[in-house]
DNA sequence: CGGAAACCATTTTTT
DNA sequence: ATGGTTTCCG
C-alpha cells in the first residue's frame, strides 16, 4: 500500500527513509505527524517490521496516544496497540518495573512529583543542620535535577565540587536525598530516566534486549532532550542505527529542565551516515502570520538557518493590543471572543489565550466567567495537586508502598487523629536509629516503648487503618479500596469542617477522583494500585486537552507547543514578563529561548493573531508599569498594525494620556467604549439566558467549569502482566474451624474461606470477639491447631 | 496538641 | 493577593 499519497516530495522522502539514522527537521505546521505515522505504517505494512519492534518517544501522553490512534487509523488498531508508544518517562517507567530489583528498588516504587521531592528534600536540610536560608530547597532541588540530567552521581558531584564550599553542601545533600529515595522506595521524575540509564549500564543483558526488541526508534521534539535521554536514545539505536529523530530547533524551550539544544544540532556529527530532510513548508498558518514568526525567530544566532514558507494567502494582519492593565486587557480579549461569536463567525473552541506564566490566568478566567464564555484552564494546579487529591492520594502511596515515609508523614495526622509533632519526631528518631521503616517502628510504638500508652493508642489506630485497607488493596478494586478509604477516616466530615467555602470545590474533585478510579477499573485489563499510582504521577495536564469540548482554551506558552488553534491571543507580552525578567538578566542564550518561545505562540494561530501589552500590571499585590516586549519590535511591520501603534504611543507621550491600541483603518477595530458597551450589553443578557452554565463568582473564589475528562484513548497496555513475583503465596488449605494465630490481632477461629482467583480470603473470629477477613497471602497467619 | 496570628515567598516555563 | 508555613499561646 502507498503511504505516501498525497505528501509534498520531502514529506514522502522522510516516509520512505527508513534504514539507518535520520534527521528530519520539521518546521512548525510542516506535516510532521503525518510523516511519522505514515512512516511507521510504511514500516509496518510495507516493510513488514513488527509493531513490536517499533519505539516511538513523544513529548507527552497525549501526543503518544494521538499517534497510535493514528497509525491505528492507517494499518489497524490492533497492530498499533502493539508499538511501544510512550513519553520517554512512561517508557522508562516500563522498563523499570520489570527490573527494579536489579537497582535494589521493589517493584511497585512510588513516583515522587516536586512536592514530594520539596517535602523530602525539607526534611533533609533540617536534620542535617544545613542553613535553610543559604539553600533554599526549591534551588537545591533544580541543582539536583540538572546534575541527575547529566548523569552526574552524587558522588561525581563531590569530586567535581573540589574545595568549592557551596558545591561540597550541594552534593552532600544529593547524596542524602537519594539514599532517602531509595530508602523509601521512591524515585522522583529524573531517577525514572537516570535509573533506567543506570540498569543499562550495569546490565549488558537487559540493554541487549531491548536493543535487539526495538530495531526502528523515532524520536519526537527531538530538540527538547536533556542528557540522560540522549543518552538513552544512543544506547537503546547503538544495535540496529534505525534512529529516526524529528525536531525544530527553533522550537527548543525546555532548556531550563536541562534540554539540551545541540542534541539535535549535532545529529550529523553523532551519526556520519545521517541523511537529513528538511520540512519547511507550512500548512497551518496565513502567510502574514508566518512572516511575522519567521521574522522574530530570525533575531536568534544560534539556529540552523531556514525560512518557512507557505502557499496560502496573506490573511489578516496581526493585531498589536495595546491597553491600560491586565483587567483592560482581559476585557480585549473577552470582547473579542464575543463579538465573533455574536456574529456567527467562531465558536468558543477556535480559541486559545497563550501567556507566558501561570498566574496570568487568573484576570482572563475572571472576565470569561462574568462575560459567561465557557472556557478551559490546562496547567496552574494541576488536579493531583490538590490538597486534598493529594493527601487521598497519600494514602492510597502509603498503602502501595509503606516505605513512603514523605506521604505517610503527611497523611499520620490528616484527618486529626491527635498525633503530633512529639509523637511523629520520637517514631522517626527510633527508626532512624535502629534502622527500621517508619512504618514499622510506629506500628510497634507501644511494644518498643516509642512512646506512652495514650499516644501509642492514636499512632495504632492509624496503623491499624493502613493494614486495614491494604487487605482491600489486596483485592486491586481501586473503587472500593478509595469508598473505604473515605469512609473509614470520615474525610468529607473532615473537608466539611475544615475548608469554609472552599468545602464544595473540595468535595466535587474527591467526586472526580473517584470517578477517575472507575474510569480506572474500566480500562485496565488487570488492575493493580501501583499501575493506578503511576498513571497518576505521570499525566500531564496537556494529557486532559480535550480539543472536542467547545470552550476556549487557557494555557501557557509551553503548554500549546503541538497544538493549532484558528484564532490565538497573546497577553502580556512586555519586557520583564515575555521575555521574562530571570531571562534579560541571565544572558543571550535564554532570551533566545524566550524568543524561541514567542516563535511557538505565534505559528500555533492558523488565521488570527492578537499580541496584547499592558502598560502597567498588578505584581506581587503592587502595581508596575510595563513597557512592550522586544518581540513586538521584531515583528514586521507590513504584516502588523504596528505602524498605527506608532504613532499612537507617540501621541499618547504627548498627551500623557494611555488608550487602547487600535487597528486603525482595520475592519474590525473598535474604541474604548464601544467596547465596553458590548461588554456589559453581553453581560446583561448572558445573565438571564445563561444559568445553564454553572459559573459562579462568589467573593474570591472563582469556581472553573468543570470539564468532564474523557480519555480518548485506552490507556497503553501494561506489558508483562505476569503475576507479581515475589509475593507470598496464598495459604490453600485453611479450614472452617482451624485456631491460628494473626500477628497483630492474636488468636481465633477461622469461620469461612473464601477462594478467588488470586488469593484465599479467610474470616476469623478472634479472641476480643472482632471479626475480619484477611488474605492468606499476606496475613502471615500462624497454624496453632495442629 | 490544636488553633490563631504572624510571617513569608510566590511568578517562568513541566515530565 | 494568596496560600502555605512557622510561631506562640491556651
Amino acid at each position: 500500500m502507498d503511504f505516501t499519497t498525497g505528501l509534498n516530495e520531502m514529506q514522502k522522502q522522510a516516509v520512505l527513509h527508513t534504514e539507518g539514522p535520520l534527521l528530519i527537521l520539521a518546521g512548525a505546521g510542516s506535516g510532521k505527524t503525518r510523516v511519522l505515522t505514515h512512516r511507521i505504517a510504511h514500516l509496518v505494512e510495507n516493510k513488514r517490521i513488527s509493531p513490536w519492534s517499533i519505539l516511538a518517544i513523544t513529548f507527552t501522553n497525549k501526543a503518544a496516544g494521538e499517534m497510535r490512534e493514528r497509525v491505528g487509523s492507517l494499518i489497524g488498531d490492533e497492530i498499533a496497540s502493539q508499538m511501544w508508544v510512550s513519553t520517554f518517562h512512561s517508557m522508562c517507567v516500563r522498563i523499570l518495573r520489570r527490573y527494579s530489583e536489579r537497582l535494589g528498588y521493589d517493584r511497585y516504587f512510588t513516583i515522587y512529583d516536586t512536592a514530594d521531592q520539596k517535602a523530602l528534600l525539607k526534611d533533609i536540610i533540617k536534620n542535617q543542620n544545613i542553613n535553610e536560608k543559604n539553600f533554599p530547597v526549591g534551588a537545591v532541588l533544580g541543582a539536583i535535577s540538572s546534575k541527575k540530567n547529566e548523569l552526574i552521581t552524587p558522588a561525581l558531584a563531590k569530586e567535581q565540587a573540589g574545595g568549592e564550599y557551596r558545591d561540597k553542601i550541594l552534593a552532600e545533600i544529593y547524596g542524602a536525598y537519594q539514599k532517602k529515595l531509595k530508602e523509601n522506595n521512591a524515585m522522583d521524575f529524573d531517577d525514572l530516566l537516570m535509573n533506567t540509564y543506570e540498569l543499562f549500564k550495569l546490565n549488558e543483558d537487559v540493554l541487549q534486549d531491548y536493543q535487539h526488541k526495538f530495531r526502528y526508534i523515532l524520536v519526537d521534539e527531538y530538540q527538547d532532550t536533556n542528557g540522560v535521554q540522549y543518552q538513552l536514545v544512543q544506547m537503546l539505536a547503538r544495535k540496529h542505527q534505525n534512529l529516526c529523530v524529528v525536531g525544530d530547533d527553533d522550537q527548543s524551550i525546555y532548556g531550563w529542565r536541562g534540554a539540551d539544544i545541540r542534541n539535535i544540532l549535532d545529529f550529523e556529527k553523532d551519526f556520519k551516515e545521517a541523511t537529513v530532510i528538511k520540512l519547511e513548508q507550512n500548512y497551518r498558518s496565513t502567510k502574514n502570520i508566518l512572516d511575522a514568526a519567521n521574522s522574530v525567530v530570525a533575531h536568534n544566532k544560534g539556529r540552523k538557518p531556514k525560512r518557512l514558507w507557505t502557499e496560502s494567502e496573506a490573511g489578516e494582519t496581526i493585531s498589536i493590543v495595546e491597553t491600560d492593565n491586565e483587567y483592560r486587557e482581559a476585557e480585549m480579549i473577552a470582547a473579542q471572543i464575543v463579538r465573533a461569536i455574536e456574529e456567527g463567525e467562531r465558536e468558543y473552541k477556535d480559541f486559545a489565550v497563550l501567556y507566558r506564566t501561570n498566574a496570568q490566568s487568573r484576570v482572563v478566567e475572571e472576565k470569561f466567567i462574568t462575560s459567561s464564555i465557557p472556557y478551559r484552564l490546562l496547567g496552574g494546579t494541576r488536579f493531583y495537586e490538590r490538597k486534598e487529591i493529594k493527601d487521598l492520594i497519600s494514602y492510597l502511596k502509603v498503602i502501595s508502598n509503606p516505605k513512603d515515609d514523605v506521604a505517610l508523614k503527611r497523611i499520620i495526622n490528616v484527618p486529626k487523629r491527635g498525633i503530633g509533632a512529639a509523637s511523629i519526631n520520637a517514631i522517626a528518631e527510633y527508626a532512624l536509629v535502629q534502622n527500621m521503616d517508619f512504618f514499622e517502628a510506629a506500628r510497634l510504638c507501644k511494644e518498643l516503648g516509642i512512646l506512652g500508652v495514650g499516644p501509642s493508642q492514636k499512632v495504632l489506630a492509624f496503623t491499624n487503618l493502613i493494614e486495614e485497607l491494604q487487605e482491600i488493596a489486596n483485592t486491586n478494586d481501586i473503587k472500593m479500596l478509595l469508598e473505604t478509604l473515605i469512609e473509614k477516616t470520615e474525610y468529607r466530615n473532615h473537608i466539611r469542617f475544615t475548608e469554609g467555602d472552599t468545602a464544595e470545590d473540595r468535595l466535587s474533585n474527591i467526586d472526580e477522583l473517584f470517578s477517575k478510579t472507575v474510569h480506572y477499573m474500566a480500562s485496565a485489563q488487570e488492575p493493580h494500585l501501583g499501575e493506578f499510582l503511576e498513571e497518576v504521577a505521570l499525566v500531564a495536564d496537556i494529557d486532559n486537552y480535550d480539543e472536542a469540548s467547545n470552550s476556549v482554551v487557557l494555557m501557557t506558552l509551553h503548554s500549546a507547543k503541538g497544538l493549532e488553534f484558528p484564532v490565538v491571543f497573546m497577553p502580556g507580552v512586555e519586557e520583564g514578563l515575555f521575555p521574562s525578567y530571570m531571562s534579560m538578566t541571565e544572558g543571550e542564550d535564554k532570551l533566545e529561548e524566550e524568543r524561541r518561545l514567542c516563535y511557538v505562540g505565534i505559528t500555533r494561530a492558523r488565521e488570527k493573531l492578537f499580541i496584547l501589552y499592558a502598560n502597567g500590571r498588578t505584581v506581587f499585590g503592587r502595581p508596575q508599569s510595563s513597557m512592550p516586549s522586544r518581540f513586538i519590535k521584531e515583528l514586521p511591520r507590513e504584516v502588523t498594525n504596528l505602524a498605527h501603534l506608532d504613532k499612537h504611543i507617540l501621541r499618547d507621550k504627548q498627551t500623557g494620556k494611555a488608550t487602547i491600541g487600535q487597528e486603525v483603518g482595520e475592519r474590525r477595530s473598535f474604541s474604548v467604549s464601544e467596547f465596553t458597551q458590548l461588554n456589559q450589553k453581553r453581560s446583561f443578557s448572558s445573565e438571564a439566558q445563561d444559568k445553564s452554565q454553572k459559573m459562579s463568582f462568589q467573593g474570591r473564589t472563582i469556581e472553573k467549569p468543570t470539564i468532564p475528562i474523557h480519555r480518548k484513548t485506552a490507556i497503553p497496555p501494561f506489558m508483562n502482566h505476569k503475576p507479581v513475583e515475589n509475593l507470598p503465596e496464598p495459604i490453600q488449605n485453611f479450614t472452617v474451624g482451624e485456631v491460628v494465630k494473626h500477628i497483630k490481632f492474636g488468636q481465633g477461629t477461622i469461620k469461612e474461606v473464601m477462594q478467588t482467583d488470586k488469593d484465599v480470603f479467610v474470616t476469623i473470629t478472634f479472641e476480643n470477639g472482632e471479626s475480619r477477613q484477611l488474605s492468606t497471602r499476606f496475613a502471615k497467619l500462624q497454624r496453632l491447631s495442629y
